[in-house]
DNA sequence: TGTACATCAGTGAACGCGCGTTCACTGATGTAC
DNA sequence: TGTACATCAGTGAACGCGCGTTCACTGATGTAC
């Protein structure tokens, strides 16, 4: 493959981002390579730096794309519910699935990212993109919501699901896992 | 340091866990290496071996080490607080505190660790490690609630104060940070 | 209590390995005429 | 439309580096008498 044309190489750049958002998001940055992502969409390493300043710089990038993705994903779930109590409803059932526990490659990356980005420098790109993200997702909640809370509420119900989330991942195999999704998704139900 | 007395072996030991439950709480597991741990109480690495199997034993030995000074550290918080309701309003100031979150390496191990945990085999020893720590701060966290909540009440609390932790370290730097903390702290408020 | 010797905690060099990044090279793609 | 040439996406070897783990060695500690 010594020569790509541009629609080829700007379809591997795609297809990089795409991949290494699932990989970031099931490893974590630290343990996948460069080789790993490279490896992922047929190419080998040496190409990667046609495309990406560095694999700090890729991401970044992979980052922002887990965070579109995972928005597009939140309004296709909830799209199909007739009234607001659904749509929350939905969203929330989604998300606390354990579905969602044991697949974080293509689940929510305000937890997937949270650890790496939280040792990340002040400030950083990744850091940034990741605020961004979140506050896109705290809208997204809100907006939704069928009960008008303010964004104090919003911010507690997010850290919840996030909570929850990460805690039935770390303690997966044991039924505790389930009972924290459980739990959440209890307290999270709107009533009336 | 050729040869030290068993006494002088045990202490290495002894700080050898310590240290390094520290320093996988700030960095992760993969960003600390044996090299770390040893030079962190002076030693060189090639003793490392003569106290600990692999570096994945003493991360087991070190989580477990991390969630017994956590539950003492709970226990010191609340001690002053006169009646439950104190003792309730004690903890959570103490885990929801920007210094709590600037400060992983003495900080809770479930917030800490989960990330690296979720990513362990199912089951591994360090998992189990981690679970029992999880059901020892639920037990924790039920007996001193002044309003009786049932388990799954208890778990919801949990995964917020977990969530609320790991996004607030995700997003420092931004107002965002302090604001989930705040919306935590108010939502886990025991009214009247 | 004193001596001779075995034990073993810690040292530091070495092992094989995988990492992020660089670079000379290849040859199809894209462009100028 | 056809040809000559420049461009550049991707290859694969190489770089310096740090990792977890092993091991021959050192010499003070601990023990047997």
């Amino acid at each position: 493959m010594p020569r790509a044309s541009r629609a080829q190489a700007e379809q591997h750049r795609e297809e990089i981002v795409v991949e290494s958002s699932r990989l970031f998001r099931e490893r974590g940055l630290a343990a996948v390579s460069v080789a790993d992502v490279t490896g992922a969409v047929g190419m080998t390493h040496g190409g990667f730096y046609k495309h990406f300043a560095s694999k700090e710089a890729l991401a970044t990038e992979a980052a922002q794309r887990a965070f579109k993705l995972a928005v597009e994903h939140q309004e296709a779930v909830i799209a199909p519910a007739p009234d607001p109590a659904g749509k929350w409803q939905a969203l929330i059932d989604d998300y606390l699935r354990p579905a969602h526990r044991d697949a974080p490659a293509d689940g929510c990356p305000a937890t997937a990212f949270a650890t790496d980005v939280a040792r990340e420098p002040l400030p950083s790109p990744l850091r940034e993109t990741y605020i961004s993200g979140v506050e896109d997702f705290v809208s997204l909640l809100q907006r939704i919501a069928p009960d008008n809370p303010d964004r104090e509420e919003t911010l507690a119900r997010y850290a919840l699901l996030v909570g929850a989330l990460t805690l039935a991942r770390a303690t997966n195999g044991d039924p505790i896992s389930d009972e924290i999704l459980a739990a959440a998704r209890a307290r999270l139900e709107i009533p009336g």
